[in-house]
DNA sequence: ATTCGACTATTTTAGTTATTTAATCGAAAA
DNA sequence: TTTTCGATTAAATAACTAAAATAGTCGAAT
């Protein structure tokens, strides 16, 4: 009992790699205990099925993007600045997170009850970040906003749609250029002011 | 030859019919043919195959949207309404066009090119019809806007990120009031006027 | 405490056959 | 001549089976 946690550690990181390879059905335990170079009995000494390898792989990435998210927003001082390490925090690291992207978005993965639950807990970590730098501006005076709660949807639902579009086929530096454009839009509205 | 025409929008209203409830794959020539009494061959006589009925279906739908949309939104005199014409019957429309739009959204009908073409043609549409919107709103000085084309593309992407959430789970009533919330963020902006 | 070889039970896959459905054709009706 | 349809063919799909691959177990070895 030396360094258990160590050692699932290990092979959960070639669980992760071979995940994002090949996917969930394509990757099998003989091949993580090649990799590993292990037996696959071995693997199940650690782990007790595939499908709860693959639950925490997914678990880690969701904790490690909202690691990375918090620390970026919580990095910044201005609400503004923190909607921006938000917006591109997100963006940019979900890019890296094949599977965690992978389970919030491919339908056959729907059957997964942890799956499921990850989608959902993300989705309220998501919501409820929007909402509290909304809810800061709006007492430091930067921002004006009727209601935080419905906005913070909308912001999400529109991130949503990027994501769809920019994860997959666009350059990670150009998303940045057009978060950007987004933000300014956010912030600024499109109406000239007089 | 008197009424051909006539004759295949009867067929083709029906097709529309039970491929909004049973899909394209559930859907037989059979089942077509005999809720419109004919024999199944004589359906033969109109189309070509199963596929281009589809695609008919999907053209008609598309076009449907399409006008709908330009009537509702030239209707409007400034672009603030003009905007919230489009947001609005958009949405609203969408609903009710369920074949063109699981051909928008379904991965399984990807294969066929027709739908491809349809995407598009309504992608470009639709980012044309935001982008003259927004050049008109900047032209009479309503609207202030750094890159028309590519805000186009961001409110493009924000409203398909709605359309996911909402279409399938919202009542229509309650679309109206979203999207004016998120039409307020998009004209005024969230930061505070001083 | 940890590893692994050998084993079993499930699941997938590949290949076959039976059934359904798309599409054609020629004759008949309008 | 235009339209319809029954009968037929060709193609696609579903249902089934046998073979292979894979998940998961167990007891012995280290």
């Amino acid at each position: 009992m030396i360094d258990r946690a160590e050692r699932k550690t290990f092979i959960l990181e070639i669980a992760q790699n071979l995940f994002a390879k090949f996917g969930l059905a394509k990757t099998t335990i003989d091949d993580i205990a090649k990799k590993a170079r292990m037996g696959k009995a071995s693997i199940y000494y650690y782990f007790k099925s595939k499908e709860s390898i693959f639950q925490e792989v997914i678990d880690k990435e969701g904790r490690t993007l909202q690691d990375k998210i918090l620390v970026a927003v919580n990095t910044e001082k201005s609400p503004q600045e923190k909607m921006q390490a938000y917006f591109i925090t997100r963006m940019v690291a979900l890019k890296d997170l094949i599977n965690y992207y992978s389970a919030l978005r491919d339908e056959y993965l729907d059957h997964y009850s942890f799956v499921t639950k990850a989608r959902q807990s993300f989705d309220v970590f998501e919501t409820t970040l929007i909402s509290n730098i909304l809810q800061e501006g709006i007492q430091s005076g930067d921002f004006k906003v009727e209601n935080a709660a419905l906005a913070a949807e909308a912001i999400l639902a529109a991130l949503k749609g990027f994501e769809f579009q920019w994860t997959i086929e666009i350059p990670a530096e150009q998303i940045e250029t057009n978060i950007n454009t987004l933000l300014k839009i956010l912030f600024k509205g499109i109406e000239k002011r007089s």
